[in-house]
DNA sequence: CGAATCTCAGCGCAACTGAGATCG
DNA sequence: CCGATCTCAGTTACGCTGAGATTC
């Protein structure tokens, strides 16, 4: 485990400080920095408690898409689109899932190109139990108040909405 | 590169409304789903500016540490403490660093256990030129207005001080 | 035929563990 | 001797490219 040694002063503050007298953009600079670094926290915080559940983060989406969907199955190419993930990329979480007897893996009724991936009861039912700890946790964010998360939320949308999500 | 299909709807959004019908915490995980998302997004983009200049945007952050201290130059440890990553990493950052001619590796002349990493002329040179471009696309947020950014930072700093990161 | 879907091999990068050398 | 600093070897993981098989 890599020791965390904690600052006497916020280095996202301080290198805000240097940044401005050399170059622009420091707003930009300091809150993209701030994002890199607090996403790390709190996958890190998230991969923590799911590892327990054999599960990374990723992974745990899947699962999750495949609860929301009306048959608990879609083709593969679909979970690329919702979870904005790589076609090899979700070969491999797919891959991975089977592997845990998660899910299934059919091929497409309609679509003979076409993998459909299907959760089991066993990926329910452990949906369920790493959720529970996931909810349990505040995802990571207990320190924030339910209106700092609406801003937080409502600033990055625009972000995603222009990177063309949706 | 892998093509971007815009969906019709904001999948985080709809996701959202699905798990407020099974499970609590709706505010967490949508904040954290879209912060994870939006780091993804930013990140990207960055990593496609800097690219051209040979870097990643932790080597990136490596030579601007090094550019921001009084002599241009950092034991590897201390590099590691700013950073906050894994003192592994440094090695390896700092190594494909050297390997580039944009840093010099010295030994500590106080202490012979440490390592010094001195940012050359070229590396000064380098940092100055990935700088402007990403100056010139506004660190990927151009979407967002001075003040969004500033509640950006605003909302995420507790989260990063919650953490223990200083 | 072109386009779509998925898989595989392989590369680059990053984080980490465990071990060890060196030095304070 | 203990602790700090760094390196190396090896593991795991992810995201991508390029190529190919299959099907629409």
């Amino acid at each position: 485990m890599a020791r965390k040694r904690a600052l006497p002063f916020d280095p996202i503050d301080e290198a805000s400080r240097q940044w401005g007298r050399r170059w622009g953009a420091v707003e930009q600079m300091r809150a993209v920095t701030s994002l890199m670094r607090a996403q790390q926290i709190v996958i890190n915080e998230l991969d923590d408690i799911l590892r327990k559940h054999g599960l990374t983060f990723a992974r745990f989406e899947a699962l999750v898409l495949l609860t929301f969907s009306r048959r608990g199955s879609l083709p593969l190419g679909k979970m690329g689109e919702r979870l904005q993930v790589h076609p090899t990329s979700v070969t491999s979480i797919v891959r991975r899932l089977e592997a845990a007897g998660l899910v299934t893996r059919t091929p497409h009724p309609d679509d003979g190109r076409a993998i459909l991936c299907e959760i089991t009861p066993a990926g329910r039912d452990l949906v369920e139990r790493a959720t529970a700890d996931l909810v349990a946790a505040d995802f990571a964010v207990s320190g924030l108040t339910d209106e700092q998360l609406k801003m937080l939320w409502t600033v990055l949308e625009p972000l995603r909405h222009n990177a063309g999500d949706f």
